[in-house]
DNA sequence: GCCATGGCTAGTA
DNA sequence: GCCATGGCTAGTA
């Protein structure tokens, strides 16, 4: 596997319960800014295989970007559980339930 | 060729 | 709304 697949899924799995993060931010985590889509593709196929949290995964937005309408609602399900609710203008704050990492490189 | 993006712009109000 | 972007694990043998 590509390293940067193996980060990216590495990434996904750090999400904690009551957070997000978008494709981008992950991309760029990985060492790839442009590569959100690859961020896409990766979570599409391999979230069953690996166990990922796709559900913490949103767009740039703040909105669940998932087509399939069952899957969609599961996600928004999932997240609500866990707690993040999406504001009166149907977006999830990234304000204030984007995760973000402390790079301990630089403590 | 696929995919669940992202960022910038045109066109409107 | 448009379009540049990029790495590759789909699946019902």
């Amino acid at each position: 596997m590509n390293p940067f697949t193996s980060r990216v899924i590495d990434i996904i799995k750090s999400i904690p319960p009551g957070y997000v993060m978008t494709y981008g931010q992950i991309a760029g985590m990985a060492g790839s800014p442009r590569g959100a889509r690859q961020v896409v593709r990766i979570l599409h196929s391999m979230s069953s295989a690996y166990g990922l949290p796709w559900h913490r995964v949103v767009n740039a937005k703040g909105e669940i970007a998932i087509k399939d309408d069952e899957s969609r609602f599961k996600q928004t399900i999932y997240l609500s559980d866990e707690g993040v609710i999406p504001g009166k203008d149907g977006l999830i704050d990234l304000e204030r339930y984007r995760y973000v990492p402390v790079d301990m490189s630089e403590r």
